[in-house]
DNA sequence: TGTACATCAGTGAACGCGCGTTCACTGATGTAC
DNA sequence: TGTACATCAGTGAACGCGCGTTCACTGATGTAC
């Protein structure tokens, strides 16, 4: 009935009976829901709902609720895995090869936690529930962007080659750490200059307790973008 | 009506009508819910039932769920900050100040993320939802003892005092998040000799992105148990 | 020490809610001839 | 190109569930005299 007002991508002809897209449009509609009240939010009912469409319709699609709850985990885990590639691909290229690793390192870490912030509930029911075969994927994508960021970070010199083995969990835990922190509001209701701090902050102790290589001792001290206190800038 | 058979604690005499610490009876009812089930298993009704009790009654000693949630999120915060002082309590006198000021700190951050292990739900519990002031206080208490600690790092000599603002949000954020990955079991379901190095490694990380105090040199590599690597005993 | 009575702390039935899921159904679509 | 029919993708009513919460109630307890 509110068939035609609401529904906001109809492949097939407007009116039509068919939805025509109707598993990629409940996925959506249960993300944003995922975005704004987290994994909890997310209902089979409430996703129906959102496209115009009857519950009823959604078993069509999905086996039942624990299906569509695991293809928007999926779902947020590809969009974080995205995020953190783009802002990747967009660090500018650098005449010294160990400042761009760790600008590199640098970054997927802050695309991380931006990604934690600007998509709460997504970020949130990427992490939850009992992980389902299908959701693997773009995990392992995401912590393939950190584990070739720590590569060259060795490659480069500025890490122990020793130190490189499971180097991931300190990285991830620190940064994974923070951005549950702040969309929990553990950390207080912190303005965003002293977040912006705090981000710096994890990120550069990460980054200082990789410097374990031959060529770290120049860096880590002097840049004060990566490494520094941002209180002295 | 299954009052005489499943409530496990009664001040009053047996058969008493009234049951004489319900209040306690609940929370302690609702804290099993949240350590089984995490935050969203928390239920009035689920909590009289445990205790054997008409919900109706819960409405004597709380406002409604929220209320009770409250309860139960100050609770797994006092457990918490408990947990965490004993253990502190029982690291070993050491001659070399620098030596027990890191052991405290290490000890500190394993406690955390031990109790987010053994107590799961209660973990969860203490970090959702918005803040009550009635349960401010003892997250304030946690957070201090994790100060002190910082502060001995830099008494010592062991880091310096520039780095010294903030350095919690640091330790709390990789503690946090490594408890978080694990009990989510988003690091995989990893055996416990694998999950005990991890730990290591972070805790390691941690303190070795502290080590730049005038003191931090001879501790940076030397001491295996602290800062080196677990994989080299 | 005994009694009347106010108050306290429970009971149990009932409400409305949103949920997951199932059922028999029907309109729309695609295809074999 | 037209038609018959199988199949696909929806509808709408209904179910049972556990929940939060409210109601009028009643048994137990404590206290003034």
């Amino acid at each position: 009935m509110a068939k035609s007002e609401s529904a906001s991508k109809r492949p097939l002809r407007a009116g039509s009976y068919h939805h025509g897209d109707l598993r990629n449009a409940l996925v959506r509609a249960a993300a944003e829901l995922a975005e704004a009240g987290g994994p909890g939010a997310v209902t089979v009912r409430a996703a129906a709902r959102a496209v115009g469409v009857t519950a009823t319709a959604a078993y069509r699609h999905f086996a039942g609720h624990e299906d569509l709850l695991a293809a928007v985990k999926a779902q947020a885990q590809q969009t974080l895995f995205e995020a953190m590639a783009s802002q990747m691909k967009s660090v500018p290229a650098q005449d010294d090869p160990v400042v761009y690793a760790i600008a590199q390192v640098y970054t997927v870490g802050r695309g991380y936690i931006e990604f934690a912030q600007r998509e709460r509930g997504l970020f949130k029911t990427a992490f939850y529930l009992p992980e389902k075969a299908a959701s693997q994927h773009h995990q392992a994508a995401a912590f393939g962007l950190l584990a070739s960021a720590l590569n060259a970070l060795v490659d480069v010199g500025f890490m122990d080659p020793r130190h490189r083995p499971e180097a991931e969990v300190v990285a991830w835990s620190a940064v994974h750490g923070l951005a549950s922190l702040i969309i929990d509001g553990a950390l207080g209701d912190i303005d965003e200059v002293t977040r912006d701090h705090a981000v710096h902050r994890v990120l550069a102790a990460v980054l200082r307790s990789y410097a374990t290589g031959p060529h770290a001792e120049p860096y880590r001290s002097t840049d004060p973008r990566v490494m520094g206190e941002p209180f002295n800038e």
